[in-house]
DNA sequence: TCACCATATTGGTCTGGACAAATATTGATG
DNA sequence: CATCAATATTTGTCCAGACCAATATGGTGA
């Protein structure tokens, strides 16, 4: 068996008294869990290396198995250790990655695409892929080459039937999709949520870019600005496990658009 | 006290054998586990609504009462139930968030804040902040007044000493870190990484806020540009539990700056 | 030497019980 | 009717003990 940390000192006040005198302060696992995360910052429990038993534990802090099991899955779940049966208890590190997180209940969420708005959709045709389209949706090292043959869409999103244009949107199909793209002209929310639902294949991630540029005639036309005005392109790809669902650019007039996001520290539960 | 749903039948099959028969399968507190989060996903306990207490269940399922405690730990855990001391156990939602997520070791990760470039410090100066800008600074909401004194740094950061200008940036520090900024003409880092440091308050959460604008005039000199040139300006706030750290605001020339993001479908652990 | 098996170790599961602490309910009181 | 105190309810903490399941170890035999 594995060389293991052996450690009988008490930190812990021995506390004669009854069972569950708290002493004033925090539950007595809470307390034994910060002792053992203070030992594993200081190296005396080292990285890598095996912690006492529980029943060390036990004896050395005068509880019971129960109490220690409390601070060690505390411990575990905050990724300081890890602990299998029949091995023990191993320090895995001794500064657990709290890092930040953004999370989303859809995309649509994250991609702040606005439910109440409405869309038109202006046309569709084949294309051909030339090399920087081919870049632009299967990004710099995607699965994409020139020459392929994608379906386009150009569709405007506006604020109310007959109110004013949010953006102009291009969105590119692989052909496998081709009996798919009937239901887009009726569809008023995301194509890609359509798409996931009718094709069957979940969306595994997503991607988007966001570039400042000056808007083409033909999407400055569409939403009625002069060529170059400014604008915030987003460009995104939905990929599945079976390669790309639908990649789309949207040019949103500048003065109309900001991207937020906001992250917070992940919690690290004491 | 509030209605609660009550429920004695038993789903679970008693099977009379001895303390820890696992029957085969999964633990006993899993297989209970998964029969609640069948009855949430069902109705039978409403959202909103009171679970039966620990020891109902425990007489339902024929078990001890540390059993259910474990089985409602994981529910608790996977964002199902809600318990509180004294009151019960609450049904948070038949949907736990599956949802999408980013998640970052660092902020520098997040913001794409490359390493290995130089900042030049160009200088500092106290401002009294007028409306427009205490909102810059504070979001929409935030806690920032017009009139309140804060002391801003302007300086631009370099692809090497003598490189090409990749940013121009604006900082805006609360004059309570007066002390801390002296710091700031030798750093190369970003600025909110020394303060949350000397500063010892936690960033809890970051907001960033992305446009497409033209250019200010002194920007744009700062930079080598011609006012009005196309960029890309990203205003970042840094939070802590005492308020706003440090506030700036990026401005990037439009064709050489991207703003990437991608996110991942969160595995779903059952 | 290598493969295999018995054995000891160690965390995993579970019982049954006890008291503490937080919350809700009820009843008394003004 | 409103307020406060007493009481009941419910989850939180903790104990002592038991057996199970997974892993590591050491010895045995081919």
């Amino acid at each position: 068996m594995a060389p293991r940390s052996i450690d009988r000192e008490s930190d812990l006040k021995s506390e004669q008294s009854g069972p569950q005198t708290p002493g004033g302060e925090a539950p007595r696992y809470v307390r034994i869990q910060r002792i053992l995360q203070d030992r594993i910052a200081q190296g005396r429990y080292a990285v890598g290396s095996l912690m006492p038993t529980e029943i060390e534990l036990s004896e050395e802090f005068a509880t019971s198995r129960f109490t220690i099991r409390s601070a060690l899955r505390n411990l575990m779940q905050d990724g300081y250790v890890e602990r299998r049966q029949g091995m023990g208890t191993r320090v895995l590190t001794a500064n657990p990655t709290t890092g930040y997180y953004q999370s989303f209940e859809s995309l649509q969420e994250l991609f702040q695409i606005a439910v109440e708005t409405y869309l038109v959709v202006l046309g569709s045709e084949d294309v051909v892929l030339d090399a920087e389209i081919a870049k632009r949706i299967g990004g710099d090292d995607g699965p994409v080459r020139a020459g392929e043959r994608w379906i386009l869409f150009e569709s405007v999103r506006w604020t109310a039937p007959g109110g004013r244009p949010l953006s102009f949107i291009q969105s590119y199909v692989p052909e496998r999709f081709r009996d798919h793209t009937s239901a887009f002209a009726d569809h008023n929310g995301p194509f890609f949520d359509l798409l996931e639902t009718r094709s069957q294949e979940t969306i595994i991630e997503a991607q988007q870019e966001i570039r400042a540029m000056p808007m083409p005639q033909h999407v400055a036309r569409a939403i009625g600005l002069r060529e170059g005005a400014l604008s915030l392109q987003l460009t995104r790809r939905y990929l599945t496990a079976r390669g790309i669902l639908i990649a789309s650019v949207n040019w949103h007039p500048a003065d109309k658009m900001i991207y937020r996001t906001r992250v917070r520290r992940r919690q690290s539960r004491d």
